[in-house]
DNA sequence: CCCTGTGAACCCCTTCACAGCT
DNA sequence: AGCTGTGAAGGGGTTCACAGGG
């Protein structure tokens, strides 16, 4: 247990202030963790921004930069300590220990998201489960019971998640959405096809696939 | 038939060359159009930039300055027909007609998006489907027959796709995407958590929903 | 009066380029 | 010699604010 709390190094992390970091800084921070992770698991014991950046497919100068805004975490000599690095991220980040997520709705694409492995290998764990299907509260789903929405305010404070992840219908989104703000949720990754206006204090990321695709239709349109 | 080409009243859509039209705004338009499609089907006829961008959840200015960049659609008294509108943007984003997608991977995701209705609502239609695993081969789901990968070259041309999405594992995910340009395939939707340079002329939108998760991560982490 | 379309200002992210260090 | 960390320049997207018009 101790070694979690073990020093990084010469790392000089920043202290509670990191100052403004821009939410595509946070994006790219994952994605430097995923791929140390994976150097890591390979044997890989240092590596050059020049090589991480190429990896993460992002300019080396960039890499660099998202590092900076919180803490100094190089040697000039042999670039990055990976293994230490992906530590010091996945604190950053929050992600050095399991969190509990809600999930709300269980049609395909919620189904399909509880049993996605990616999640739990990267730290997040969907806790509880709910939907509004009469059809489908009670049963049982990888393991967790489904919970009517209704009951969200008994249930959900025992869990303490702090991250949700919407994947119902899209009516009466906006009344789940102040009901998990309500719980203590923060942050809501959003499938459905429909925008809210976050309550104050929640981050809602919206997720449109549909959207994503007429982007690539427009840009298959042209030749390039 | 012949409604299709009826011109938008007034509007004075750009010729050949839109100037440089960022991605981010390429994405807003089909937002917008979705919204618009609602407000159309609640007999909505006008609407004004604000009340739009409130829908869409963007700034006024922010609208107003997307459109400009394809043309001239408002009027200062009405605000913009909603249908007119609709009908410009699907064309803009060429999605006024149905487009053929090709899937590859018929996993947990990969099933789940070839049922999603969304896509079919919005004229994207998966015309083929591969997966490398023989167990897979040869069956058929939701109507297509699963085609291995290894004869990518014989059967996509037929269809003619220039999207395709991947949701398949990540090994050989380099030679997956080689294959599919050779095919004529410009653009991909990329649910494989591995990054791929995108070969020239191909453009490669990489959907990292357990990035996205982390991003979540670190804001539910401090305290806003 | 209040709308649209847009020049201009603003702001923020990215990239350059180099000082400092090994 | 080559790398990290960073001030400064650069570039691009967003917002302001107003001209023009019904």
């Amino acid at each position: 247990m101790g070694e979690l709390d073990a020093p990084d190094r010469d790392a000089r992390e920043d202290g509670p202030s990191p100052r403004r970091v821009p939410l595509q800084t946070v994006t790219r921070l994952s994605l430097y963790r995923k791929i140390l992770v994976e150097l890591h698991h390979e044997g890989v014991e240092h590596v050059f921004s020049h090589r991480l950046a190429e990896l993460a497919g992002v300019h080396p100068a960039q890499l660099r930069r998202d590092l900076s805004l919180f803490g100094s975490f190089g040697s000039v000599s042999r670039g990055y300590d990976v293994f230490s690095l992906s530590r010091t991220i996945g604190r950053l980040l929050g992600t050095d220990r399991v969190q509990v997520v809600a999930l709300v709705g269980l049609g395909n694409l919620g189904r399909t998201l509880l049993t996605y492995r990616g999640f739990e290998e990267r730290g997040f764990h969907f806790g509880v489960v709910f939907d509004r299907d009469p059809e489908k509260v009670g049963r049982v789903y990888a393991g967790r019971r489904c919970h009517p929405v209704e009951e969200m305010e008994r249930v959900l404070p025992e869990y303490g998640a702090r991250i949700a992840v919407l994947a119902c219908g899209p009516v009466g989104l906006e009344t789940v959405v102040e009901r998990l703000a309500r719980c203590g949720v923060r942050a809501i990754l959003n499938f459905v096809p429909r925008h809210v206006a976050p309550p104050p204090g929640v981050h809602i990321e919206d997720v449109d696939i549909s959207g994503k695709l007429e982007m690539l239709s427009f840009l298959a349109r042209e030749d390039r």
